[in-house]
DNA sequence: CGATAACATGCCACAGTGGACTGTCAAGAG
DNA sequence: CTCTTGACAGTCCACTGTGGCATGTTATCG
C-alpha cells in the first residue's frame, strides 16, 4: 500500500467522501508536503474498492460517488501508519539549473532567483497568517507540520539573501531585508 | 524535453559517457536535490538518441555504450536551461505520519523522529566534510547548491529540536545539542 | 433565459521509482 | 592457477505519480 491511498484512507476515517472532497481536504491538510493529482486519487480510490478497504456508496447528484472505510480499510490504514516513514524527496529544479550555470547566459540566474524568491515569501506569509489565524486552535500534530513549513521558507529566503552575486545573488543586499 | 534528459545532455558537454558513467555523476553532483535512476537513465538515452540529441559509439567491454552530444542536443540543452525553473516539491513521509499522529500509539512518532534525526546528522556531516575539504576549491555553483544542502539539513534538525513532546520531541533538552 | 463558473469523474501519455534479472570482467583467496 | 566474489553494465517490468484533455452536471447571477 503506498502512502497515497493511505492518507485517503485516513481522511475517511472522519466520514465518507467522495474523490473531489479528497483531493479539496488533502491539498488543505498535507498538500504543503505531499502532493496528490485527480487522476491518482480516483485510481486509487477504485482500486482500494476492489481490495475491500473502502465501499462506494450511490452516486449522487453531479455523479458523486461516495466512499467510506471498510474495517479492512481501518486495518490497512492503522498498519500502514505504524511502519517507519521512508526519507524525504526533494526534486528543486532552480538548484538544478544553478549547477549548470556555466552554461547559462549573465543575468539569467539572478532573474530566476528573484522570481522564486516572490514565490516563497508569498509562501511563508500564508504559513504565518494561517499560524496566526489557528493560534493555538488546531492540534500539535497540524501545528508541527505548519512549523515545518515556515522553518523551510525562512531557510530558502536566508538562501537567496547569502547568495553570491556570480549564482545569481542580488549584490549590495545588506541584512534584514525580508520584503 | 524534461529536465531528467536535459541533465544528462548537461553531463555529456564534459565529453561521452555511458549510462552507467552518467549516473554516478548526477548521482554525486546533483543527486541531493534531484533523483534519478538507471532505468530512466537508459531510456532517456535511447529516446534522445532517436531525436538525434546525442549519439551512440560503438559498445566497449562490458557492453559499455558511451553517448556523446550532437550539435542539436547542445542546442536542445541550451534552450532548455534558458527556461524558468519550475516549482520545488518536496514529499516528506515523515510529516504524512506526524499529520495522521492522532491515530499513532504512544511513543511511536517520537521512535521515528529520531531515526530520522540520525540520518540528518549524517547527512550534514557528510555536506561539511565535503564543504571543508573542497575548500574555495570548486565552483561557486557547486558551492551554492551544496550551500543549500547544509541549511536545509540545520534547519530540519532545528525543527527536531524545537518539536513537541506530543508530537515526538525528545522531552527536556534544553538548547544546543547538536550531536 | 443564457452565460459562466464550480463541481465531478474518467482517460491517456508520459515521467519517475525500485526491484529482479542477465551477463562481463578484475582481483584476491585458497 | 583456478575459483569465488564483487564491481560494472545494461534490460525489463510493474507500479506510482503528473498533467492535460474530454465530458457532463448543477448553481448562480445578470
Amino acid at each position: 500500500m503506498n502512502a497515497t491511498a493511505a492518507s485517503l484512507l485516513g481522511f475517511l476515517h472522519a466520514g465518507p467522501a467522495t474523490g473531489w472532497d479528497l483531493v479539496a481536504t488533502a491539498e488543505l491538510v498535507i498538500g504543503d508536503f505531499w502532493s496528490l493529482t485527480r487522476s491518482q486519487v480516483y485510481r486509487e480510490l477504485a482500486a482500494m474498492a476492489e481490495w475491500g478497504l473502502v465501499e462506494a456508496g450511490d452516486v449522487g447528484p453531479r455523479d458523486r460517488r461516495p466512499y467510506r472505510v471498510t474495517a479492512a480499510g481501518r486495518e490497512a490504514f492503522a498498519a500502514w501508519l505504524d511502519q517507519e516513514p521512508g526519507p524525504e524527496q526533494i526534486r528543486y529544479p532552480l538548484l538544478l539549473t544553478m549547477a549548470f550555470g556555466q552554461h547559462l547566459g549573465p543575468g539569467r540566474l539572478s532573474a530566476f532567483v528573484a522570481a522564486h524568491r516572490e514565490v516563497h515569501v508569498a509562501r511563508l506569509a500564508r504559513y504565518e497568517a494561517l499560524r496566526a489565524e489557528a493560534g493555538e486552535g488546531f492540534d500539535a500534530y497540524a501545528g508541527a507540520t505548519l512549523d515545518f513549513g515556515v522553518r523551510y521558507e525562512r531557510m530558502v529566503l536566508d538562501w537567496f539573501d547569502h547568495l553570491a552575486d556570480e549564482v545569481g545573488g542580488v549584490a549590495g543586499e545588506p541584512e534584514g531585508r525580508r520584503v
